[in-house]
DNA sequence: GAAATGACCAAAATGTTCATTTAGTCAAAA
DNA sequence: TTTTGACTAAATGAACATTTTGGTCATTTC
């Protein structure tokens, strides 16, 4: 990648970090990148084409790190759980995906609500490959693999940011456990 | 009740109902129920306490249908099923519930935000009542119970609202049976 | 001559003004 | 005592002016 696009997509992601989106123009940009505005779009067609860009480096990194926490030794229950852990720790860490979802939810910015819906249709993605996986090597029963995926997505943020919202907030370990009663009970080999 | 108070409330229902809370004025109600709009004013003490007391209604209309599902020769599972199925038939068939939702996504009104996530937090109440019963009964094994009802409910949501964004509607029998293979499976008794 | 640039433009966003509408009140009528 | 609708202060939104901003392209730079 050449150094200018590089300098262009570093202070676009810092930018919309710090201001979001909508907050952040395209001089702006250029002038923390130190180029020319024409130069940006020598690169990227559109603002929009550049958030896109960045979130794919976003959703790359996510699944890098989901990966990273899988253990090949440890059984299928436990792997899920770190990977989701990872993946919403993630987004409850990283600057830029706070700032995207809280403008999602402020403001609402369409550009913004869907790449952060693309994200999320990646995650389960990512999660139903390695549910495919698991049903391959035999260590669950057969199962709609996207509708699961898509459950054990939708269970996680249930509990880890909408439970928040009206109750004491859960600990990892407790809802560690919730899943494993709850959803994984349900899934164990017969 | 007075029947003056009954003629605004229905006039108010109805009102809210083709055109939404915030489109709805207290004129448009007072002429619909033929009153004076001064009127009104004896009964409820703003308009937010008019909609406050109507969404009230529908919460009991919701409790007494969902209670009416219940089959005490039915077991749990079965019977949690029926009142999820009856509260979410509902709120997709009540023309009133429908559009005050609509309102809530389209505009975000905020009285009507308040109000319809008051109706969630009183289903999940239900719902907890119905868990707690049967734990003392013995037909599921102990659990918290107001967080076991606010995962049914909020799969109940995934799988009857979510899910149809992006793929095919589930039949309901595919929702009981995914319901029950994933949340109930890990209730059951040991 | 390929890459980079920033002045430029149309369009969108934002600020401003002002007439209309509306929730809520209250003195008068029923 | 109960009901009412004219009234008011506040909210809304239509209309217009002004500014900002995404994107282009003729010109410059290396």
């Amino acid at each position: 990648m050449s150094e200018k696009k590089k300098q262009i997509v570093e202070a676009a992601a810092k930018s919309f970090s710090l201001f979001g989106y909508k907050a952040t123009t395209m001089d702006q940009v250029a002038k923390m990148a130190n180029v020319g505005k024409g130069t940006i779009y020598t690169f990227f067609k559109s603002k929009e084409e550049l958030l896109e860009d960045i979130v794919s480096s976003i959703i790359s990194e996510i699944k890098y790190e989901a990966n990273e926490a899988v253990d090949a030794r440890l059984p299928f229950n436990e792997n899920v759980q770190r990977v989701l852990q990872r993946i919403f720790t993630f987004r409850k860490e990283h600057e830029l995906t706070i700032k995207l979802l809280q403008e999602v939810r402020d403001i609402g910015t369409p550009a913004v609500r869907d790449v952060m819906k693309r994200l999320d249709r990646e995650m389960i993605a990512f999660i139903r490959e390695k549910i495919e996986e698991a049903i391959a090597k035999g260590e669950i029963r057969s199962c709609d693999a996207e509708l699961t995926a898509f459950l054990m997505f939708k269970m996680y943020i249930a509990l880890h940011v909408d439970w928040e919202k009206e109750h004491e907030p859960l600990s990892p370990q407790k809802i560690a456990e919730l899943f494993d009663l709850y959803l994984l009970k349900g899934l164990s080999p017969r």
